[in-house]
DNA sequence: TTGTAGGCGTTATCAT
DNA sequence: ATGATAACGCCTACAA
């Protein structure tokens, strides 16, 4: 390719190189190098020439060479095992990534959002180039977290846990526990669960744990959840609609909903007024998080709070002393508490109804 | 299972290479790539062994090697020049990347957040590896963005408009006088303008020309705004509260406000309330944006939609012409529409009041 | 079907 | 203070 293209008006066909760069300044590579990375060690006029000389040419070191040779991307993967559209659709998400960024910024990390590719996670974590991950939403168990740790990369898992990898959890238990005590001394004794939905299986799940939280605070009233009882639906606003309208189909008149996830219950009220029920006059309802909505929405939701934000700022902390640290350090596990929070959205049972 | 923990015990200090699987599986570098980038030119029987091999070391490409031969990254870069925090404060960013996310998953396209490293967006630029930028909130003439069109990367400007780049707009003047008539014909005469902090200059921002609706709306029945109605805030809950407080300790008595965002509006809300106001029966709010959340709260927010994650679709599907078909291509100018909706945080105007 | 060799653009090492 | 050269780890004509 002649040159004449470089006198055009177009623009320049070739990103310039360090090397042209070089040639045009009549210096070595390396000193191009060193007048961005470390101008010091270039006598002060040399260096200014340098660039001079790279502006004009328009030259910027291009940053996927500079991850090889550096051996950093200066990048945190938030890893999620749902695509991206749904997991935005949370506000949960938004909310922790709040938290994710205001820590990464200040440690001048970007944010890489890895969801699947075609369905597979191991293939969107194979492109990632990060120098570590939080992952969420992951049981401790899946094999794409072990692939992770051999390969030697940072992981902090949020929600789960495993002894080779730091951790970050809440109370999930002890929440939903609260949660179902709460309906139970209202009177309520006739319950439906809005469950998070999820293709991985639930063992060290949050949708697990907060469960057994449920059934637990059931259970010291006698209370059984029947198994029908339990609706799966996304961690959205239409998902909570969704499984709240199915279990209404399936014949389930509750007087107390139990919703995994503020979006869930959020719109499981929508979906009982939508059905001409009152909350809390027909039907009571709690959720779970606490995000910014609860209490603005009407009526003020009644939630099992978790410190959402600061859950990312933690993952973030956690990921940085590993990456700056080295993988040889003792695994980090912290606990959050979870607290109930009483507003609007729960009341009285009505008279008794059916199932 | 593995024993992961004698596994750890043995793990080698060093990143298995393509050559190291070469080497075990007794074959050339460029056959060990073939089999996991084309697996069709091999025999099953070594590709089978290759894989076998690879995966008993441990093996996955290094994605950033990978990408500097490919020249391809697979990541799409949402450039904002706000802190990660912040913009991930407002809801409306969540919607956006909804759509966003949407369409880069179909394309198996990875999200990569970008926001200013220690306050600039020029290195934040310089080490983001992606494929292409949705920017948003910048207005066209920021340096950056000729900066980045010059390395002939592919950029879609949401919200802002140049004529060498893709742009994907809404009537945002349109938007704002249709809010501010609505305001007028209910008998308001007193207004507040809670507008969208920036540290850039106006110009061509959604701030001016949202600005430019109101006054043109206000001025059709002869109303003027002052200057010091104009308040500035961030785009966040939190913002609009501080906004509205601090408009009301200046001494402005409105009976109207005209909220940039959603996030804003919702927040003025809350700060009315906490004065004493009730709205809409003190004063009127109207918001910007149309957000989920906007027709949950109480009360529902009379607001300007705009298609938010059909933009965020659209801006990838803009991006994504540009990446296949290569930068030589006529810009493309999207402008979606945006129209008034009315619920119930604005009513008839009080009876006249201050200021 | 498999191997050889060169290139991607930068930084790091070791001279001078 | 500056330069030559070797990594970094992979992909891909081209050759066999």
């Amino acid at each position: 390719v002649p040159d004449d293209a470089a006198h055009s008006l177009t623009a320049p066909i070739r990103r310039p190189r360090i090397a042209d760069v070089a040639e045009a300044a009549g210096v070595s590579k390396t000193a191009v190098s060193f007048a961005f990375n470390d101008p010091e060690r270039l006598s002060e006029a040399t260096a200014a020439r340098i660039r001079a000389v790279a502006d004009e040419l328009g030259y910027r070191p291009h940053p996927v060479a500079r991850m090889l040779t550096r051996r950093r991307t200066m990048t945190i993967g938030l890893l999620t095992p749902q695509d991206l559209a749904t997991a935005f659709a949370n506000p949960f998400l938004a909310m922790f990534c709040q938290g994710l960024g205001r820590l990464a910024d200040t440690w001048g990390y970007a944010l890489h959002v890895i969801s699947p590719v075609d369905g597979s996670l191991a293939r969107a974590i194979d492109r990632a180039t990060v120098d570590g991950f939080v992952v969420i939403g992951l049981a401790a168990d899946h094999p794409e977290i072990g692939r992770i740790l051999r390969v030697g990369l940072p992981v902090v898992l949020v929600d789960s846990h495993r002894e080779d990898a730091d951790s970050i959890r809440i109370d999930d238990k002890g929440g939903a526990k609260a949660a179902a005590r709460h309906l139970v001394a209202l009177g309520h004794r006739s319950f439906v669960v809005l469950a998070i939905e999820s293709k991985l299986h639930p063992a060290d799940t949050v949708i697990g744990r907060r469960l057994d939280g449920y059934r637990e605070g059931l259970g010291e009233a006698g209370i059984e959840l029947d198994d029908g009882a339990v609706v799966h639906g996304q961690a959205t606003i239409e998902g909570g609609r969704a499984a709240f309208r199915s279990a209404h189909r399936a014949g389930f008149r509750p007087t107390a909903v139990l919703a995994m996830s503020d979006a869930i219950a959020i719109g499981a009220i929508a979906a009982a007024r939508e059905i001409g029920l009152s909350v809390p006059g027909d039907v009571s309802v709690v959720g779970f998080d606490d995000i910014d909505l609860a209490r603005l929405i009407d009526p003020p939701l009644t939630t099992v709070a978790q410190p959402v934000v600061r859950k990312g700022e933690e993952a973030v902390r956690l990921l940085m002393a590993s990456i700056e640290r080295g993988a040889d350090r003792v695994p980090v596990h912290t606990m959050l508490e979870t607290r109930l929070i009483v507003r609007a959205s729960t009341g009285p049972a009505p008279a008794s109804r059916g199932r």
